[in-house]
DNA sequence: CATTGACTTTGCCCTTAGGGTAAGGTGTAT
DNA sequence: ATACACCTTACCCTAAGGGCAAAGTCAATG
């Protein structure tokens, strides 16, 4: 039997955190002097902390570590496996995030470098007034939280043009989402996902044209807050208003894995002259 | 002037963080109704906002981030360049761990697999009984925390290569380490770090050879805790007890980037049999 | 046997970056 | 005038422990 002291010595693991876990349950010692309360770890539980700490390195949270440790006690290994195989895709996605962010950081530094500053993009986001032409919309509204967007954008766009496959519908145009929401909300946005057809047919309606500001975005998303931000100063400066929910349409396919600098999307806000 | 909903809603920063961000000063409303304590940002405001995000984006906290407003306020722009570059650096760290968890990660799925356990590695461990002989080592002992130990190693083996140069000594080893904390502390932990030289010279001390119980790792150093439990486990099961701190000799030089599949590191647990 | 110093226990507060909810006060459009 | 959207502060909650304090306990030494 060891002593808290000497098994955390020999897992490296501090004895708070043991106590800890300890307390909510993941690894408890074999045994507990029950005068003194002293805990008493037995070498068999050296390979249960190992696993935790390898589960811990690939960023499980402690109670999902606990979880497959129950799987783990059941067999049940292909259980095991998926969940595995699922953090592996969260691992992976953090990396290419990740990558994504040295880029702009990268950019960045160049920029800061030719003693420009760094919000010199801001100031070069171009936005131009145009007059959209009414269009026939494919649609499907829906509250989503910010962090489900991407795997949203996906699910609902396929849905739609399912419906256009299965009802013969024509394509007139590429991918639109509009958001309805008036305010940014972190636990849902009502946003609606839209792709232009030729028929206006059941579950279709009309995406009026109206006056609008637009600026095309040429590159990854993480500049669209920008985007937006330009846009509404300029609706301000210009001595407009926000008439209606602004649109984005996204003339690449997002779906499609593109590397980001190729993406193109045009953000409209329908506007109006102030009286 | 915009209400604090209608900034949200250009930023896309909800108003919870908003009045957060008041109440740490990271951006505070331009103007605040004395009657009713309304927050009213201006538009000049969104550019801080945007620049806020992005940093935020950069993985700062928003301890840093206030730091760096206020370099940019002063415009200090090789302060802020060199604060990117350290971040930079970081995240490129992050990344480079990242992609080792995921390779390991992937290896475990298929030990998986062949239905072999995630724990098979620990199995695979080959202990040996050895009797090691005396060298001399050139040495320096530090209390250094977990964080630092990528760094430590480098910083302190270079300044003993430097005192072998200078000293002119014979190399007649490679690099060791030798761990003295009797726990394991995440707050500081008593190494030595120690090259084996051929000249018993000032700052040099005797390794005294005695009976070992000797372990290989080959590959990422993420290993190692398995290693020091498996020694542990073994040592305890043959009825030996540890006589002195155990120490890690590296085979390979870790400050050499080779990739962490080749390299070779031995971990010697100086030992004894019980009465 | 007594003492010392190392070890262990519990308990309480602190960390990041906000989210959730409640109770109550405002603003504006009908 | 009323309804409803919007705003305010206040309080509690998160994950994974770290830090510190007060008090009890163990093993080795004199």
């Amino acid at each position: 039997m060891l002593s808290i002291g000497e098994f955390s010595k020999i897992c490296r693991v501090s004895t708070k955190t043991l106590r800890y876990y300890d307390e909510i349950g993941l690894i408890t010692p074999d045994e507990i002097n029950a005068e003194n309360g002293y805990r008493y770890y037995s070498i068999n539980q050296l390979k249960r902390m190992l696993f935790i700490n390898r589960l811990k390195s690939y960023h499980f949270s402690l109670d999902e570590i606990k979880a497959i440790l129950e799987l783990e006690e059941n067999h049940a290994e292909d259980q095991l496996y998926s969940t595995l195989h699922h953090k592996r895709e969260q691992i992976q996605e953090k990396l290419y995030a990740l990558e994504d962010t040295l880029m702009q950081l990268r950019s960045d530094m160049v920029n800061l470098q030719q003693s420009k500053s760094m919000l010199t993009f801001f100031d070069e986001i171009d936005v131009q007034l145009v007059e959209t032409e009414s269009i026939t919309i494919l649609y499907q509204r829906q509250l989503l939280n910010s962090d489900d967007y991407a795997a949203g954008y996906e699910k609902y766009f396929s849905s739609l043009y399912e419906q256009i496959a299965t009802n013969k519908l024509t394509l007139s145009g590429t991918p639109i989402t509009i958001y309805h929401s008036p305010e940014f909300n972190p636990s849902g946005n009502d946003t609606e996902f839209a792709i232009p057809v030729g028929e206006p047919v059941q579950g279709t309606r009309e995406l009026t044209g109206e006056l609008c500001a637009k600026s095309t975005l040429k590159g990854s998303y993480s500049m669209l807050t920008a985007v937006y931000a330009k846009l509404r100063e300029w609706v301000e400066k210009e001595g407009y208003e926000l008439m209606n929910s602004p649109y984005e349409v996204y003339r690449t396919d997002p779906t499609h894995a593109h590397s980001p600098e190729d993406l193109v999307t045009e953000v409209y806000f329908p506007i109006q002259k102030i009286q």
